[in-house]
DNA sequence: ACATTAATTGGTCATTTAGCCAAATAGTTT
DNA sequence: AAACTATTTGGCTAAATGACCAATTAATGT
């Protein structure tokens, strides 16, 4: 169905989570690592990380005190590409009308 | 900026942007073929419209009494694949603790 | 000029979201 | 078992979002 996609892109839809995943892409890190690369509250940063979860975007483990997140997918880097051409193509906001 | 990103990525993450957005890969739309398709208000739908529009995902242009919407890129098959992979990743919903 | 059609804009309201703080939970160390 | 550390949960509040309706703008046809 169409709300588990826009759930998944939801999950990517916010400055702190698409630094997240990104940061997620050259391995995985903990909630405190993650909480000092955003920068916000570890109550904020780790209601964004169930977030992600449940969309499936990330999976979780624990090992000893800490959880270790990473990405459910490796195709971030491609979903990315397409983000980047669309975000810096132009000064497309001209209106028509 | 990331924040450039997250507001394409935004402009994606709502079942009925979704929807227009698959919907334009095959050509461009007016504002009511769009209406008919979501099933919603017509300004409703034009919101969206000027949403993904200032956000970089859609152009658009006027040709007589209609405007006619396309997408800004071509990329988007290469987006929506990621995205399903993820949306279709298995039972990821698994907590770790 | 007037009516008609397509689309946008402004207003309002209910819902969701994002942030922080304080409290609870779980594993570790002493 | 008591103190400590990492993480999640619950509660709260402010801000953002999404939907509808009514009113406006713009192009067309009469």
């Amino acid at each position: 169905m169409s709300n588990k996609r826009a759930g998944v892109i939801k999950a990517l839809a916010h400055p702190s989570r698409l630094l997240i995943a990104e940061s997620l892409m050259n391995g995985e890190l903990c909630v405190c690592d993650l909480k000092d690369l955003v920068g916000a509250d570890m109550s904020t940063v780790s209601k964004h990380l169930t977030l992600m979860r449940e969309a499936g975007v990330l999976n979780c483990e624990k090992r000893g005190l800490n959880i270790y997140y990473t990405l459910a997918c490796d195709c971030l880097g491609e979903f990315l590409r397409c983000v980047d051409k669309l975000a810096t193509g132009g000064t497309k906001t001209k209106r028509c009308c």
